[in-house]
DNA sequence: CGAATAATTGACCGAAATCAATACGGGTGG
DNA sequence: CCACCCGTATTGATTTCGGTCAATTATTCG
């Protein structure tokens, strides 16, 4: 199902079978993204929004050095450029980190889900600022945290993210970031973040190793990043289990 | 008039006569805040949401270190955290940067207005969003800009911001800011941040002293930020402005 | 006027970048 | 099936930007 992953484990309850109908009926088509492909570029008019129902994207600058960076990342169950909705152009652009499904819905639709239904609006407006939430704590990511706290802080949160979708276990998942990738995210160059795995390797926190993330001590990795997971707005259950209180 | 500011000179144009009504008509009371006042503190409920209408505000995140760290800035128009309308709590504190007055927006009359007007609700959204883009930017700043250039873009930043609500002429601007505190959003020490302000200086870009900003050389300051305005969806004169391309 | 806050400057240090070289691994084509 | 490549990972040597520490000089404001 399309909407499977959308909302899933959050705080704010998972959508009603009605909502879920609803924005269901509102994907033109799905569409196959290969890795790497731009999906929106930096301001391009749109007039539909992107759904993500499997693999991973990117929300990307390229800086005058030539040098890109990452401003977001985005697993499945991500409304990825709801945002385009309302801005109607983007101010960086969008592109599949790995193969990936989309789901194509127009903006019209989401017109009339906005004058119709009222809570499923809400509910896209809270995935909006989900968004702004997550863009807060990498400003904090980068501001306040040094390159292991940070290595550490944003593997804590990609575990989090995909724990509510049930794409990892709380200890391994499938991470297809490449060293590079890593540095991009938390602004390190890719030697240094090389450096980082294998310090954190060696204090036995966790194994990063090609598109494979084991955690061995999922408590000690949040304290390494200082990481609350209050700003993701999972359920209960999950945020314990993200902050390695209960493996339950 | 208390909405005076609210989406002056961007892209998505004015409220109309009819949707100021209708915001002024939200407003329950407006509050003086002294400077330094947190108004809404991280993880409290909230059931207000606050308009600023005159004075600088923040978000901001306090390390572990006891650091602190700015995720945002505020100006006079900005809807500060219309985000807790949404999110019912907010993942970091708004504090008053000088002594501000705002209006406060009880959150059953924006879900009144939600129900009733679609053009406002649309409205209010995109102002959560256009914060969003802002923090992909101030990403952005810290991930690929040095120190230099990071003062510069976010001098640009603050100047368009200014500019659009009248409160800059382009050239020169109040901004009760200490050199700490711009250390708060580059991610600097005061002490790197005087020694930046000093080149600015003797570049012969910008003057920057105790609250007064004059900008000698706006284009210079636009290059060494690599300041682009896209980001914050200026009405086309607003934005040529804030790029220094005309002073009209 | 005097105390507190903010700005300035210098000397030194350190985390991460840069430069450089080597190893690995898996896919392709001959 | 193996040789070759190219992207990725690893490690060391050196450099640099910005931080830290410390001391001095404005400001501002009660």
């Amino acid at each position: 199902m399309i909407t499977a992953n959308v909302l899933r484990n959050r705080t704010a309850g998972e959508l009603t079978e009605g909502e879920r109908a609803i924005l269901e009926a509102a994907v033109l088509e799905t569409r196959l993204l290969p890795a790497d492909q731009v999906a929106v570029r930096q301001g391009e008019p749109v007039n539909v929004s992107i759904l993500l129902v499997h693999g991973f994207m990117t929300r990307r600058v390229d800086a005058a050095d030539g040098r890109r960076h990452l401003v977001g990342g985005h697993v499945p169950g991500d409304f990825v450029d709801l945002h385009a909705y309302v801005l109607k152009k983007l101010d960086h652009d969008v592109a599949a980190l790995t193969d990936a499904t989309v789901a194509i819905v127009p903006h019209a639709r989401l017109e009339r889900i906005q004058s119709e239904c009222e809570s499923l609006t809400r509910r896209l407006w809270f995935l909006t600022l989900q968004d702004a939430a997550i863009h807060r704590q990498w400003i904090y990511r980068l501001s306040s945290l040094n390159a292991y706290q940070r290595i550490a802080h944003f593997l804590c949160e990609i575990n989090a993210r995909l724990l509510a979708i049930g794409a990892s276990d709380g200890a391994v998942f499938e991470l297809p970031m490449t060293q590079v990738d890593l540095g991009e995210v938390c602004s390190l160059t890719n030697v240094h973040v090389n450096r980082v795995l294998r310090q954190l390797r060696e204090n036995e926190l966790c194994t990063v190793r090609a598109s494979r993330v084991e955690i061995h001590d999922l408590k000690a990795l949040v304290a390494a990043g200082q990481f609350d997971s209050q700003y993701l707005f999972l359920n209960q259950q999950t945020a314990a289990r993200a902050c390695g209180l209960e493996s339950r």
